[in-house]
DNA sequence: GGAGCATACCTAGACTTCGAGGTATCTCGG
DNA sequence: CCGAGATACCTCGAAGTCTAGGTATGCTCC
């Protein structure tokens, strides 16, 4: 999920670790930004997979940068990667927000593709948490107050995404221009 | 994250561990469930610890089944979890909702003092997703279709869980009933 | 001029979870 | 009676991330 993000990041802008560090930490909502005994590893085994190249820099507040751009086959990876279909069957729901954040960079219909298979999940999965066999559940069913709360989040948040994601295959069928 | 929630769902069942892995998976609304070789593992580990205690049963549908029920210590450990300020200072939002799950469980004081440390979080944090510097972003400051869908989503948990917090706060301030 | 703080990067070991296999039991259809 | 499928549990190696330490630079305040 991490090198997703990192690679996402990279693909328009060149960046030094402790920057990514503070987007990372923004887009995913974290409370803590990753640490970095996470981020600077991960960096080195992108930079020896041939994904980023680093470039050193003087720095301009305090120590030296080390400057990041994504190689071809940077640019590459990341492309598949909103491109793989697994991408979405990950246990990690964060996995989907950080591929949504990327989208961007995909032509229409591989985007499409990628937004319709996420509909096909909420469809298709029961999503047993919103259900008690067949009958839809409802706050009052939960005679606590904490768990009705999470009900109520989960909802807000699921009706939301289910809304957005019919509008853009509205936007977006018809308009095919294939660039990716 | 996952102990948490097999103490959580041990609290005040006894489950075996394939019914404990279908309620894991409904929780936190994974796409697939965990793994066998995740679950089953930890569940040793645990027994070892002396959280839970297992019985053989013959098996009503299929193979033998081991029940698993909580030992002292192991309800100890769950509410020691619940009121543990460090469950909210973690990356994984799943973590709180896990959480939020089984906060029933505590008293009213205890449970009062993790919804406001969970309000404090989004009250001080800058929670740099929705802010650029001082101004509140709006979906149209995205020039693409997908963030702004991310936006719309991030946005919706996050006002709807603060709109809870609020409505929390007022029901359980004053009526403090402490048994844990 | 030196103490404190933010910037910027690094290493090593540990922990959690995953992935890919495997075994055994029971039911049901053919 | 045998194969398919759901139930139920297990092992081992790998991957990803965290925790807890560390180094060095430049600014600001006293």
């Amino acid at each position: 999920m991490l090198d997703l993000a990192i690679l996402g990041f990279l693909y328009d802008e060149r960046l030094h670790g402790y920057d990514l560090r503070k987007r990372i930490a923004a887009l995913t909502g974290h409370v803590r930004p990753i640490a970095d005994g996470t981020l600077y590893p991960l960096l080195k085994r992108m930079e020896a997979g041939g994904l980023l190249t680093r470039e050193l820099e003087p720095g301009q507040i305090a120590a030296p940068r080390h400057m990041l751009s994504l190689t071809a086959a940077g640019r590459t990876a990341l492309l598949d990667r909103l491109r793989d279909p697994d991408e979405l069957y990950i246990t990690d729901e964060n996995r989907w927000f950080v591929l949504l954040a990327f989208l961007r960079h995909l032509a229409d219909p591989p985007a499409q593709a990628a937004v319709l298979r996420r509909r096909l999940h909420f469809l298709t999965q029961p999503a047993s948490f919103f259900w008690d066999g067949d009958r839809p559940l409802r706050a009052a069913d939960f005679d606590d107050h904490f768990r009705q709360g999470l009900f109520a989040i989960a909802t807000a948040t699921t009706r939301t995404e289910l809304k957005w994601l019919r509008e853009t295959l509205v936007t977006l069928s018809g308009a095919g221009t294939d660039q990716a």
